[in-house]
DNA sequence: GATATGACGTCAT
DNA sequence: CATGACGCCATAT
């Protein structure tokens, strides 16, 4: 008898919905959504999927602390983004305390 | 299997 | 607050 964690395609799938399931508006951050979608410590194949997979809000996942990671003009295309969905910024980073998204957070 | 590579995260300087 | 080392997960060579 062998128990049978996720596969690699199943967390997949449920990483690619928790980035959908981000409004505009909010951010979230690489790591975060690797939690929420109950693979942590996956923020690099969190990166991998908004490569791979075409549609998503890719904008709207920062890294910790709201930094921008994206490097040169992406970046600077991704701050344009979320400014346009009336994100707003602390210096360089996206102002989490009023933007990122709580998972699963009821009432 | 060892090594290198990433839109990363955390912790120590 | 900026940097660097190290850990993390999967893929490509």
């Amino acid at each position: 008898m062998s128990i049978r964690r996720s596969t690699l395609e199943e967390k997949r799938a449920r990483v690619v919905r928790c980035i959908r399931a981000l409004p505009a508006g909010t951010v979230s951050s690489y790591g975060a959504l690797a939690r929420a979608a109950g693979w942590p410590g996956a923020a690099r194949q969190v990166v991998r999927i908004l490569q791979q997979v075409p549609g998503l809000p890719w904008h709207r996942v920062v890294g910790s602390g709201g930094a921008i990671k994206l490097p040169g003009e992406n970046g600077a295309e991704q701050r344009l983004r979320l400014r346009l969905e009336g994100v707003t910024f602390r210096g360089m980073r996206v102002d989490m305390k009023r933007h990122e998204f709580r998972f699963g957070s009821r009432s």
